[in-house]
DNA sequence: GTCTATAGTGTGATAGAC
DNA sequence: GTCTATCACACTATAGAC
């Protein structure tokens, strides 16, 4: 089976041949820039051949948002491993940030735009699975107040970091104030009453 | 002049009606599906007229995105008036969410993908201005921590707004919270400590 | 102002020869 | 597996007649 092997192998070479063309020609002008024609030029082979190996663009599309997803969950990987649930989330936060605005085209792609939508097993956001788990143990902990449940304490978490991202990429000339600065501040704001070692640095209060 | 101003009102009323099968167009299939041959046909026009009233599909697109501007700042006005910064904080957050679940396609073009750039005099967010001015009193009244920037505080504010906006828009199935929890979860963690009335309803501590 | 006609370019996807 | 050739569209924008 020595044949058989090494055509699956070279098959499986041009497969990842395209999605590498794919995914520079993403990075370098966004998803709309990425048309079958263009893909097949870059590898020279007919636009023809590319349906050998996916379906179409959308099935291009899902491979390449998956390797983001992938790519998001191995930035998270480094601070799995923190203990506490406070600074493994800040942790996490500056990580999930620092991740969208490195790639911002595929950022986009796994989390912007509606995407011609795939098979029913594509997760919209494995990465959100590791901020549940910390939430979780907050929770149990009794460090998180009572009425707020993991899950939805999660995706507020989340959707405050996407915003983050997400304004930042549509609209970089909106916000005056810089990402590691509005990260920092956001992430005060979440945490700064849940630290155990150091309790929440209050504000004044109007004398009333 | 009664010729003059006809004519000028006769422009003035096709003006009107290419915006309005626009945002039409628009609202149901999104910013993608608008061509200048949909507006064209919809208004029994001919394609070539169109460019007598807008400069192309980008031109129409700025209206549309600052008709979005002027609703969504009208959204605001009924809660403007409201005394405490907190407060209103709350209910312009609330109503900035409202308007952007109500109105999807058309706050996709104003904070959403990338827009072919329009004059520099197109404000971003004409919307962060009373949030500043929120911000502003906030900290006038020594109720904000003293590192806390007003400008980068509402920055942070509305990138948390923005973010249960664009996430619910792009990808509704990912979170499994219902928009007005979310919402009264994410104001909770960011102004339960600085009501003044009603002071940090505390979560447990862990007995260290 | 409005039209017809068209230039010029792009697209995804497929049939059928080799 | 790969190609050429092509279908069947869509698009923005403009020239030039009326």
């Amino acid at each position: 089976m020595g044949i058989q092997e090494r055509r699956t192998e070279l098959r499986q070479q041009l497969r990842d041949r395209i999605l590498e063309v794919s995914r520079e020609i993403v990075a370098r002008e966004g998803f709309g820039a990425l048309s079958m024609r263009r893909i097949a030029e870059a590898i020279s082979y007919s636009p023809a051949s590319l349906y050998l190996h996916f379906e179409g663009r959308a099935d291009i599309a899902r491979a390449l948002r998956e390797e983001g997803h992938t790519q998001l969950l191995e930035a998270f990987a480094p601070h799995a491993s923190i203990a506490d649930p406070v600074a493994r989330l800040r942790s996490m936060g500056r990580a999930y940030v620092e991740y969208g605005l490195a790639a911002p085209q595929t950022y986009r792609m796994m989390f912007g735009e509606p995407m011609p939508v795939s098979g029913a097993n594509e997760r919209a956001a494995p990465a959100l699975a590791p901020i549940v788990d910390a939430f979780i143990e907050l929770r149990a902990a009794g460090r998180l107040p009572r009425e707020h449940a993991p899950l939805a304490s999660a995706e507020a978490f989340w959707a405050m970091l996407h915003g983050m991202v997400a304004l930042r990429l549509a609209r970089p000339d909106a916000l005056q104030t810089a990402p590691d600065a509005l990260v920092d501040l956001s992430l005060h704001i979440w945490f700064d009453a849940m630290t155990p070692a150091a309790p929440r640095h209050r504000g004044k209060r109007t004398p009333t």
